[in-house]
DNA sequence: TCCTTTCTTTAGTGCCCGCTACAAAATAAC
DNA sequence: GTTATTTTGTAGCGGGCACTAAAGAAAGGA
């Protein structure tokens, strides 16, 4: 019983996610978000717990929806180097989709950011990602399509620093071939 | 005439620089600055200006000193491969020295921030180094020294793009070595 | 209809931000 | 020594920050 919400709650949490995509954690303040989701401080704090809970919602929603093309990437294909292939060239497209923010929300949304949760929690993710390129490829050289003096480690820190770098790039205003060039030319570190 | 300066002019502004590359420019406050200067904020603003103008001189002095070493990578060698070799190994060392900050000042210091001034300075800064790599690029084209279908943009910004996510890496806290093969592996690039 | 519960809006709270007024202290010129 | 000039420390300015107390508005249950 009770009061209805007036909004929608998962339309206001996309709106809060692509304002911390675009200005980060510390430089979005709750008066630019609530000014985005089309609500007042007391029901952002009411249905979300404070702004720090929010981030924490909106990144966890960014997994699921926009940043989930690289779980797929790398699940989706037969060898490792067709997956991280994919996983370059759909970065590419999504770095640079003008339907929402550039570059990627877990490489530049804790940069500069003062709280260590926010940092710790994004690098945690970060580094994820690069554990499971690391595991994709090992599992290639277990099976024998990959030599097995191939550094999985060194490949999973390669392709994980190039993506970074394309996000960087995107938020610069790099183009989409531009991101392509760089992920063509990546792929050619393969052994 | 009149009362002399207290404190060296010159060691203030690299204590100031190195809060800037630590933290970058927005999430850096003039209390801290102070704090970092040993100085109060009035001789701060009769020294400098202000927080903006002081992050100028900050950047302006890490070109000529921490990140003088990509400008001279790219003069110093006969070849544009063994220039953007030297370029790569040269950052792996910089960037995780630990003797100051992780990463590159002039990489990091901008993102998340709200003054469009800040952004558009870093920016230049960085499209200035691109555009420095594929100058090199190019020479070695002209002089037949690479292939006459040699893209010197895609190359430049591929490794543009490795450095900003080298810089990445090491505020994750990556190792010196770990940087040295993402170096090593990006030299497989060229044609 | 009336009561209870929840969401809503308004209008703030204390705090830290970049920045500065002011007067005391220190130095150079004479 | 006196004066003019600059730097210094103290103390505080207006403003935006994350966050909330209070009361009205809207819904369900009786």
């Amino acid at each position: 019983m009770g009061r209805t919400r007036a909004f929608d709650r998962d339309v206001a949490l996309e709106r809060a996610l692509e304002e911390f995509w675009r200005q980060g954690y510390e430089a979005t303040s709750v008066a630019g978000l609530t000014a985005a989701m089309g609500i007042n401080p007391p029901s952002l704090y009411a249905a979300y717990g404070d702004k720090r809970r929010l981030f924490g919602e909106a990144v966890r929603r960014y997994q699921e929806t926009h940043g989930a093309f690289a779980a797929r990437a790398l699940a989706g294909e037969p060898t490792a180097r067709a997956a991280v292939g994919r996983l370059l060239r759909e970065a590419a497209e999504v770095y640079t989709d003008p339907a929402h923010p550039p570059g990627c929300m877990i490489i530049s949304a804790g940069v500069n950011t003062t709280d260590p949760g926010v940092i710790g929690e994004l690098r945690e993710h970060r580094e994820a990602g690069k554990a499971a390129i690391r595991r994709r490829v090992e599992r290639d050289v277990e099976t024998g399509l990959l030599p097995p003096e191939t550094d999985a480690g060194a490949l999973a820190t390669f392709f994980a620093s190039v993506i970074q770098g394309m996000s960087t790039q995107a938020r610069d205003g790099a183009a989409r071939e531009d991101l392509h060039a760089v992920a063509t030319l990546a792929m050619r570190a393969w052994p």
